[in-house]
DNA sequence: ACAGTTTCCCGTAAATGC
DNA sequence: TGCATTTACGGGAAACTG
């Protein structure tokens, strides 16, 4: 009869913060006979939980009862819009609450709205009630959130079930990758192509197992650490989401960014391209990193020589956009002048023609001084030729260009850690 | 009889921001004959005010009566310490509070804190007050709130005159100087010399007026705009101060920054110097900038051309320290190599005996990857002959320098906008 | 000691009030 | 409309708590 909505969390709906301000917004869709008196809406949090089940306990901070109003923008139907403030009740008749068994991004809440109103002297209740709501504390707990409700929505047309997360049941590949496709289109304007969603697909289940039947668990999702690393893939994967909203977008949206590429598929793709020709891959090792490697000039004719930059991550971002990275980074190598090696975005568009309409310009131009920029730069020199000594003497060539481009630290840097393939 | 202690907002006492906690403590300084009863001590805030006096209200959200304990660090003398947290009142009796005729951070205030017991039947009311309190709402408001704190101390040994910024005082400049000196070596750690106080006295009260006995009013400190800028005195010079706490601390208390330099100064102390020396200087256009000027190496044997750096605010700073920029800032010029302008900080000291020890290595290892450092540099050409052509034609050696080491957006940039003396 | 969770609060941005 | 002031809340860090 009523329906609920509940815009909340910017652009993340069902998730609240606790001291954060939410809406929620109720709407009668039937008619009613006109009425003479106020229909008087009440909301009241976690009205009914599976029985037995412990977890945190909120209230509701702000008035929790309103009067229903014809809605102007529709067809003159009645509706509230609340605005509301929860809060963690720690202590229940005196005694601290406890935590239940699941994490906290895994505990489902409710918010009920009842109304009644009496027609021809009969009394007639009105009810209705949210689907199911994450509360949080910090938004460092929002991705953890964002994944529950991604999961409950994927595996259950229940609009209630509560104890969804007591016993989850598992994805097909086929459907999560959707869902993740999704994600990208939602939040970043852009979904993910057959190819990204591949490598998703093995990074997750391992190389045999990733077909659309393949069935993924919410613990591997969201829960256990990728192996040998310090994060689960979903964290992993929205570190790259909200790397791409605050710093990637337009060129995210202008398809400059594969991405998403296994080392192996970087090195079939790029060994038979030309010298200079690079792509842009998010770091699998760091969260929230986006790195290029590009066809090195190679001297023997052999295997082709591919480099990768360091990860760049928001902190470097934010100081640099980064196509002006890529538009402006140089290496330093061999006593040469300084040189960018990018010069085809794979497989061969010129850089500019695939960044030029992203490049700002750093210039500010303030009268009486010279505008500065920063530039980012990496120094490399020769492979050292095989069974060279361990501490191989630098070349003259070398040392006069670092003398002359670099302060003596850097050269001593660059001296002890040989960085070449 | 009992002493109240103020510290509330980390570092600057007397300023408390609604919302935020703060504490207090009491001390009662008598030794009481022994008592078997407890002594309860309640705070009011704001409890009386000058006759007529209209300002903001607020109350303590949290408890305001506690009981004293006996203190254990001292010699066991009665104290008590409250954790508060002020909130304002909007409405009082249903109707607005008016704002009064001063600026919130000129609005006094104070917390009273009262006790009472009884001693062979005769009743004792103790009572003691604060010194005057500035209430703020937000951060923002820290640096007109602290100038308030100063004009205060600096100009009357009233304990409580509420009304003090009604019709606040002069200062005169002898005093103020001290005051200014001491907040630099408080929060900083490094005083103003002389040097630099004298720059400070001319900017506020011309070239003529600033002598000891000259008198600063509390308008021109803090409340007008310096001529032609957009911010007081004080808050430029805060804004200089909170620079130097996060992002120049070592090299501030290491002597290495000038910074309070005029102009005229800075040419008279630098013409005569080689080329490559160097001084830096806080911005005066910008709140919270830092830049240097060098000597350049000119062509002909006249005037000493000087060069300055847009300066680098909080923004850059927080991506490159600023000792790093000064090791690694490069000079793109006519096509020569490019090279680090900076040699000598003024007088002739080297630049890595200067700054060596606060050089930090950006380089981060992670194996795969080649390290990136950012570079801060300026591209700069040489002084088109007098009477040439408005626009005048890039020399090829240029065009070769810049081609090789800039992209080709940055070559416009470059050419729109001559930086030349 | 430690990990999961919450609290704290600066600093920016937006909203509000005059 | 512009300025002064407050509110909102993300985000990093500290504090809490079993």
């Amino acid at each position: 009869e009523k329906q609920p909505c509940m815009p909340t969390h910017p652009q993340k709906p069902l998730i609240i913060k606790t001291g954060v301000q939410f809406t929620t917004k109720v709407r009668l869709l039937v008619k009613l006979p006109e009425v003479d008196y106020q229909l008087k809406v009440k909301t009241i949090f976690d009205k009914d939980l599976p029985p037995g089940r412990v977890n945190r306990q909120f209230f509701i901070l702000t008035t929790n009862t309103k009067v229903m109003d014809v809605e102007e923008s529709s067809n003159g139907c009645l509706s509230v819009e609340f605005r509301h403030l929860l809060k963690e009740k720690k202590y229940v008749n005196g005694t601290k609450v406890n935590e239940g068994p699941l994490s906290v991004t895994e505990e489902l809440h409710s918010l009920s709205f009842e109304a009644q109103f009496n027609i021809l002297g009969i009394n007639i209740d009105l009810e209705t009630c949210s689907f199911p709501l994450v509360v949080i504390s910090n938004v460092s707990q929002l991705p953890g959130g964002w994944a529950s409700v991604m999961w409950y929505n994927l595996l259950t047309d229940e609009p209630k079930n509560l104890g969804f997360f007591a016993n989850p049941p598992r994805a097909s590949w086929g459907q999560l990758s959707e869902v993740l496709s999704w994600q990208f289109s939602t939040f970043a304007g852009r979904g993910l192509n057959r190819e990204q969603l591949h490598m998703l697909g093995e990074k997750l289940l391992g190389h045999q197992a990733s077909h659309s039947e393949s069935q993924v668990s919410w613990s591997k999702f969201c829960k256990e650490n990728i192996p040998g690393k310090p994060f689960s893939f979903w964290m992993w994967l929205d570190s790259i989401l909200e790397l791409i909203k605050k710093h990637l977008l337009p060129i995210w949206n202008d398809n400059c960014i594969m991405g998403f590429v296994s080392k192996e598929t970087e090195r079939s793709l790029l060994k038979d391209r030309e010298p200079g020709t690079f792509l842009l891959r998010f770091s699998e090792s760091h969260l929230g990193g986006i790195t290029f490697t590009w066809v090195e000039q190679s001297e023997n004719a052999g295997e082709a020589k591919l480099i990768s930059v360091e990860p760049y991550t928001k902190s470097r971002l934010s100081a640099l956009p980064f196509a002006d990275i890529i538009r402006d980074y140089k290496v330093f190598a061999n006593g040469e002048a300084p040189e960018n090696p990018l010069k085809f975005l794979y497989p061969d568009i010129p850089k500019n023609e695939a960044f030029g309409r992203h490049y700002n310009s750093q210039q500010s131009k303030v009268f009486p001084y010279i505008p500065s920029m920063l530039i980012p730069i990496s120094t490399l020199h020769a492979t050292p030729p095989p069974c060279s000594s361990p501490e191989p003497p630098m070349s003259p060539g070398m040392f006069d260009m670092l003398t002359q481009h670099l302060s003596p630290l850097e050269i001593e840097t660059a001296m002890s850690s040989p960085y070449s393939e």
